[in-house]
DNA sequence: AAAATGATCAAG
DNA sequence: TTGATCATTTTA
């Protein structure tokens, strides 16, 4: 069933542990896309300098995470990518988790037919194992930004919950600039998947 | 190793 | 108004 407001509306590290494993839906004019989430990255919490709500500064791309928890954040990013990402916790502070990579549950080949790039059989991780590769196959871009997750367009589905010992905490990707915060372990992998942007070791 | 590529933001 | 930046991917 899907996940209510009440899941959403918590503090950014505790969403992201609890999106692991979970199915993430979007409903497309082309049929329904949905992956299981095995690698998200936490950002937010006033101190974060890697959280584009850093020192809560609203600007028109990041407005939508001073919202309570449960919308979607797009951006995008290098020119040519898109990131999704979730809003959590409270109205007014800036919080979220970006979905890094999943793992193809339906749709597979609508998802391929969305990626730019030929995806075989050998390299069939690459349909899903980033952000920008995943948003590309599952259909994500800036007309998803402020789309309620608890409405029926783009939702979360629930799932078992994962046992702790399958989980690894490792700095996020990318955010070399961003002083101490660069070190927190606020990316969060399901340990065993084959479909992570970069294995954990 | 390096190019591709454009929305966003802060400075002026 | 503009120049620098960027929570990436691909190809080589």
């Amino acid at each position: 069933m899907k996940l209510s407001r009440k899941f959403y509306i918590r503090k950014p590290l505790e969403v992201a542990k609890d999106l692991i494993n979970k199915e993430l839906v979007h409903i497309t004019k082309q049929g329904l896309l949905s992956a299981r989430i095995v690698e998200v990255e936490a950002y937010g919490g006033g101190k974060d300098l890697a959280s584009h709500g850093f020192g809560n500064k609203k600007t028109e791309r990041n407005k939508i995470m001073f919202n309570k928890g449960g919308y979607v954040y797009t951006y995008m990013i290098y020119g040519m990518y898109y990131c999704f990402n979730i809003v959590t916790y409270k109205k007014d502070i800036p919080a979220a988790v970006l979905i890094r990579a999943a793992e193809p549950i339906e749709g597979i080949g609508i998802m391929k037919k969305n990626r730019k790039i030929k995806i075989k059989e050998k390299n069939f991780i690459n349909l899903t194992n980033g952000p920008g590769k995943l948003s590309q196959a599952m259909g994500f871009n800036l007309k998803c930004y402020g789309e309620d997750l608890c409405s029926n367009r783009i939702y979360i589905r629930d799932s078992d919950k994962i046992p702790e010992y399958e989980l690894g905490y490792t700095p996020r990707i990318n955010i070399d600039y961003a002083g101490d915060a660069s070190q927190y372990p606020w990316r969060i992998v399901l340990k065993k998947s084959k479909f992570l942007s970069k294995k954990f070791v």
